[in-house]
DNA sequence: TAGATTGTTAATCGATTAACAATC
DNA sequence: TAGATTGTTAATCGATTAACAATC
C-alpha cells in the first residue's frame, strides 16, 4: 500500500470517483491504456487537469503511452478507501431513507447498511430486504457495538440535530446529511451535506438568470 | 425587481440557500434584524464571508444594526429564482424517483413535479399522490407542450444518456442528474450532477485517511 | 456621541490553466 | 529515431481572509 504523501485538494478528490468510473468502463471494453486526454473527455475536463489530478496519486503514467488502466483503478480504490468495507446506519425510514437503503451502488463501493432507524412503531420491526428497521432508541448501542463509522441522516429537518447528537455521542466518525438543515458537530466529526435545496436553488437561479458563460 | 449587476460566484450562490433558511428561522422567531456574525454562526462561516457574499446582492445592511431579515429574505428569493414557479418532470420511477417526487421541500421552493416517466408498463398509468406516471414515450410532447424547463434524472446509469437526449431534443433547459453517470449535453443546457458516488467516495477517503485538518 | 457593524479594499491562499522539457 | 504523452514548473485566475474607514 502506497502512502499518501500529501493532502489531496478537495476538488481533485471529488473528481476521483468520476475518473474511477470512466476507467472501469474502459477496462470493461478491454482497453488497457488510457491517456489524460481520453480520460478528460470522459468526464469533461481538460487533459492538463487530469494530469495534475493524477499527479497527486503518483499515478505512474508513461510518456507516449498513457496510464495503465488496471493500475489506475487500483490507485483510485486505494485513495478513495474503497478497498475496505465500511458499515453505515440510515437514520429515518421515510421515502428517501428507504430509497437510499435500496441503492445498489453502495454495495458496489463497499458500503453495507446495517440497519435503518425510525421512531415510528409502525415501521420498527419490519425488514427492508435484509436490512432491519430498528427503534431509534437502539441507535447508540448498535453504533457502539459494531463500531459503525458512518450515519446517513434522512429524517425531517427539525429532527436532524437531535439524531445527529445521538450518533455523535455513540462515537460516530462521519455524518452524511440529507436533511435540509445545518447541523452542528464537534470538529473531529466529518460532515458531508447533501442538501437538495442547494441544488434546486442554484438550478432555479440559472434557469431564471442564465448561466455564467451566457 | 432589482437586477443582478454582476455574476455571483458559484460558491456564494451555493451558500445562499443556507442563508435563506437561517433567515427564515430568524423570522419565525420574530427577530427582524440579523448581523453578519449571527448569520455566519448559523451556517458555519465567518462574518466577513457573510458580508462579502451579501455584498453581491446589494443586500443593504445598516452599520451598527445588521440586515433587515424580511428584506434579506426577499432578496434571496429573488436571486434564487424562488419567486417564480417552475415545473419539472422526473424521469425514472424507481425508489429514488418516487422519493424525490414525494419530497415536500420542492413545493416549498416553488417547484411542481408534473409527471414521472418510466418505461415499465407495470408502473405506467399509476398515480403517485397527484403525480401521474407516464410512459417515457410521452416525455417529448409533455416537455414541449408545457414548456417544462427542468428534468430530474433518476434512471439507472446505462439509461441516463438516452433519456437526457430525449429531454434535450424536446427543448429542456436544465438537467438535475441523480444517475451515477457522466452525461454529455449541448453547452446551452444547464446540468447539475448530484452524484452519490462522489459523496460516498470522499467520505470514505476521509474515514480512512482522516480529514485535511487532522 | 459612543458603540456596533457594515461595505469595500488589499493581502493571502489555493486551484486551474498553460507551456514545455523529459522520456517512453 | 520520431511521435506521443507524461510530470512539473510557472502564470493566471478566483475565492477567502483580513483589516479598517465609513456610517447608522
Amino acid at each position: 500500500m502506497i502512502a499518501l504523501t500529501t493532502r489531496i485538494p478537495k476538488p481533485t478528490l471529488e473528481r476521483l470517483p468520476l475518473y474511477h468510473r470512466a476507467v472501469e468502463s474502459y477496462l470493461a471494453k478491454d482497453q488497457e491504456a488510457i491517456s489524460s486526454q481520453e480520460l478528460g473527455r470522459e468526464i469533461g475536463v481538460d487533459d492538463y487537469q487530469v494530469r495534475k489530478d493524477l499527479s497527486w496519486l503518483g499515478a505512474g503514467g508513461r510518456p507516449g503511452y498513457g496510464y495503465e488502466a488496471r493500475h489506475l483503478l487500483e490507485r483510485f480504490e486505494e485513495v478513495l478507501g474503497l478497498k475496505r468495507d465500511h458499515t453505515a446506519v440510515v437514520i429515518g425510514a421515510g421515502h428517501l431513507g428507504t430509497a437510499l437503503s435500496h441503492y445498489s451502488g453502495f454495495r458496489r463501493y463497499g458500503l453495507r447498511i446495517l440497519a435503518l432507524f425510525d421512531r415510528d412503531p409502525n415501521k420498527v420491526g419490519k425488514q427492508l430486504g435484509d436490512i432491519p428497521i430498528l427503534d431509534i432508541g437502539e441507535l447508540g448501542s448498535i453504533i457502539k457495538e459494531q463500531h459503525v463509522p458512518l450515519a446517513i441522516i434522512t429524517v425531517p429537518a427539525p429532527e436532524a440535530q437531535r439524531v445527529v447528537n445521538l450518533a455523535v455521542e455513540a462515537g460516530i466518525k462521519a455524518i452524511w446529511n440529507f436533511a435540509p438543515a445545518s447541523i452542528q458537530v464537534p470538529p473531529e466529526i466529518i460532515v458531508r451535506n447533501e442538501d437538495l435545496a442547494v441544488g434546486l436553488a442554484t438550478l432555479s437561479h440559472y434557469i431564471v438568470y442564465g448561466r455564467p458563460s451566457d
